[in-house]
Order: structure tokens, then sequence, then C-alpha cells
RNA sequence: GCGGGUGUAGCUCAAUUGGUUAGAGCGCUAGAUUGUGAUUCUAGAGGUCGCCGGUUCAAUUCCGGUCACUCGCCCCA
């Protein structure tokens, strides 16, 4: 702490950045509520056991990458470095399960203890949705639906790519696993280093390695879709012809993968090539283990989240906040009449800079920076006629108007 | 955890092949009509040259370390 300086990776949004992210939120939030989704708040901190059970004590995720303390009493807590175990954790605390089938979404800030980089932050922030108890391929369809038109709500859909695949139920994806574990042993001398280590951690990860010489062995290694079960190839079929139905165009990427043992089926991510090595803006999938893994009965879900930094460098432009109206009081007797008009100005849903000091040289000049559609000057003479003056700010006219006629003329200008 | 790049005014950037007062644009403050902005003109404020150490008569400049930012790798719940 030698400098007043945030923590490395977290920092502090405002101006541009904060207007981008809200509108990011807001626009999510009027588009889930369409798709008839209720909002969820969960705590930014939960029990450490809570992620440990989600993600499985083998990860070294668990050690290196989470924010992990112990509290006055003696509990480890984490800062939460995702949404769904604890929006899962909610649905059992909360006895949910009664409700039927739970939709529901979210934003927030999550914690996760990683080198920042491009899009990529240690407090970051994400949008996210869950369906929590269907079962079939159409929420699966829903889900992603929704994510198609939070794009289009925020503009940048076509900056991005649906990019789709199947993990299939348990069975196939156990056959898939041992088929691809046996392929990589045969060809292990001819693997990089990182997918040697791979290949027994998380074998599936060498699918999307980075690595030129892996991507050629993966290109003839084992398909996921030749060990599907006929269950898990009906319900891949399912979504697709329910996303062809929408005119929802994807790519099947055999290579998007899950490494954990609650995904199956759907997985699916929004790309954009347009952010760096951190190009996926939303990303989900289905995890019907999940909320039996975590002490729950046995449930489906199936949900995504996005990240608001990401979204939020798409944008592109920064929204427009509406033009004020800047009222110029001259004098003491204008400045209480101009608080009193602020006031009902505002009452009436107008957007109105009162500053509060300045001659009037320098408040028109700071009505100007704010964008202010009109200023009203409000002197000595004005008030003694009931009345202001009203200045078109980006031609430059103005004409004295009655205070009584003020909402009339006010709205002929707008 | 690993590797590359960067660090000079509030912001965007110059400059000094090591040498005396480190510059510009934008922004900010004030003035050019004490009741009129956005244009123009004038003046002004603002810098431990990221930090610590080394070499040197002399370091913002060279060297080492460190911190931060940035891009990528690993990881990606």
């Amino acid at each position: 702490m030698s400098k007043l300086l945030p923590v490395r990776g977290t920092r502090d949004i405002w101006g541009d950045d904060a207007r981008r992210q809200a509108h990011v939120v807001s626009e999510f939030q009027a588009v889930a509520e369409r798709f008839g989704f209720d909002p969820i708040a969960t705590p930014v901190f939960e029990f450490t056991e809570v992620f440990k059970r989600t993600l499985g004590d083998t990860s070294d995720v668990v050690a290196k990458e989470m924010y992990t303390f112990e509290d006055r009493g003696g509990e480890q807590l984490t800062l939460r470095p995702e949404y769904t175990a604890g929006i899962a954790r909610a649905f059992i605390s909360e006895g949910l399960r009664q409700f039927g089938t739970c939709k529901f979404y979210a934003h927030g800030p999550m914690f996760r203890y990683e080198r920042p980089q491009k899009g990529r932050f240690r407090q970051f922030h994400q949008l996210d949705a869950e369906i929590i108890g269907e079962a079939g391929p159409a929420a699966d369809v829903d889900i992603i639906a929704l994510g198609y038109q939070t794009l289009q709500a925020l503009g940048v859909a076509d900056k991005t790519l649906l990019n789709l695949n199947s993990l299939g139920d348990a069975e196939s994806r156990r056959a898939f696993r041992a088929a691809l574990v046996d392929y990589f042993q045969g060809h292990r001398s001819k693997l990089s280093e990182d997918s040697r280590s791979r290949l027994e951690r998380n074998p599936l990860r060498i699918l999307d390695s980075k690595d030129e010489g892996d991507r050629a062995l993966v290109e003839s290694a084992p398909k996921i879709g030749d060990y599907f079960t006929a269950e898990a190839a009906d319900f891949f079929a399912a979504v697709k012809s329910g996303l062809d139905e929408l005119g929802l165009g994807y790519l099947e990427n055999p290579a998007l993968v899950r490494g954990l043992d609650y995904y199956c089926h759907t997985a699916f991510e929004f790309v954009t090539d347009a952010l760096g090595a951190q190009g996926t803006v939303i990303g989900g999938g289905r995890y019907d283990g999940l909320i039996e893994q975590l002490g729950g009965p046995p449930t489906p879900g199936v949900g995504w989240a996005g990240g608001i930094e990401r979204l939020a460098m798409l944008l592109e432009h920064t929204p427009e906040s509406p033009r004020p109206i800047a009222i110029i009081p001259i004098g003491e007797d204008a400045a209480t009449a101009a608080r009193k008009l602020a006031f009902d100005l505002r009452g009436k849903g107008h957007s109105v800079e009162l500053s509060y000091s300045g001659n009037v040289k320098k408040r028109l000049s700071r009505a100007n920076k704010q964008k202010a559609v009109f200023a009203l000057i409000m002197g000595e003479e004005e008030l003694a006629g009931r009345s202001v003056m009203l200045r078109d700010l980006d031609g430059g006219e103005q004409t004295l108007v009655l205070l009584s006629d003020l909402d009339h003329a006010l709205e002929q200008k707008a």
C-alpha cells in the first residue's frame, strides 16, 4: 500500500466506463424481465465449502485462484468466483423447489485471483441467468435466446458468434473421455508440455489448446458426437432445431468443453474477436449434476454468465444521458426561486441542472459542458415579471417566457 | 506462476547521444463587456521525470532491483 492505488486487478469505475456498464446491466434486466425471469441477489461471499463442492477438491483452482479467508469466528469464507454455485445454494437453502421451475437473473461483482489482462480483472462484474428445475431442451434454447437478445439490445450481436457444443450425458462423457485419454496417450510424445499435464488433470482441455502441434493432433482426435447415447444425441438435435426455428445462427464447435463433471449436454459461448485473448462475452451450459453435488435434491439446471466489462467494451458508443435544462439564477432571491423551479421541473420529469455556485458566465459555461439544451436565466428583471429567460444553448437565441407558460414553451421546444 | 512492452503535468504525448530554468496540446483558473456559454486573444497555476539503490564531477537519461500498468502464456468455475 505504498501509494493510494486500488488493489491489483481492481479498479475504480466512473465516468464513461460506469455509464457503459450501467447500460449493459439495465438492458439485460429489461430483456430478462421480458423472458419472465425474476431477480435474485445472493451474497458476495459464501462458505468456502460451497465453491469447493461445486468445483471438486482436486482442482487447484480452489487453492490458487480463489479469494479465500478466515473470518473472526474462524469460518472459511470465499469471495464468489462465479454466480451459479451461490444461486444453487440459495435454491437449496430457501427450499425453492416448491415453486417448480425457477428462472433467475442477477448481476454483480465476482472475484478471482488471476493475473489481470485485457478484459480480465480480479474483481469483475457479471450478468447471470439461470433456469433451475427444467430438464428439457426448451430451457436451453430459451436461455440462449435470452443471451442473444441481450446482445441485440446492446447492439453488439453482430460482433459475436454463438459457439455451440454438447457434452452429452454422463454415460456419453465417460465413454468419450476414456477414448480421448486413450488417443492422446498414444501420441503422448507429440503433445505440448502443457497438454501432457492436462492429460492427467483435465484431458478435455487439450481440445482447445492453443499450441499448433496439439491442434493438429486434435483434428483427428475422437469426436464427442460419436460417443453420444441416443438420448444425448436427441437432446442436442432438439436444441439445434430449437435455435434453427428462432433463426439463431451458431457454429458447432467440438472444442468447446467444460472441465467439471456436473456439466452435461449443452455448452455454448458467444465469442467476439474484438477483445484480444479474452473473447467470450457470454458463456454457459447445462449443469444437471450441480445441485445434487452441493447436497440438494437431484435438480437439472441451465444458465449463463456474461462479462459486464467485456460487453461494455464492445459497445459502439457511450450511452447518452438525457440532456438537461440548466437553471441559472442571478442573485440571492433568484437562487431561492431557482431551487423551487428546479424541484418542480424535476418533479414533472425533466432533467435539471442547478449549480451550487458561480456567476452567470461560469454557470453558462458549465451548462454548456453538461450539454444542456436550454438555460433558464432568472435575474431580478425576470423575477419581477414572473418570467424566465429561455435560452437555446445550441442556437443562442433567447426569449422571455412567463413562468405560467414555461411548461408549454418547453414542450414546444422538445 | 511464466514471458514481452511501457512508466515524464489532471489527460494524451515530446525532449535531453549524461550537463544549468524538462516542453506542447487538451483540460483547469483568471482576465479581454461586473447579466450570457460553446469560437478567439492574453496571463497563470500545475512535475519528488513510478520508487529504491548503483556507476559518474554530474542521472529524467546508463545499470540493477522493485512496484504499477499493459499484451500474451498457464488457468478459465
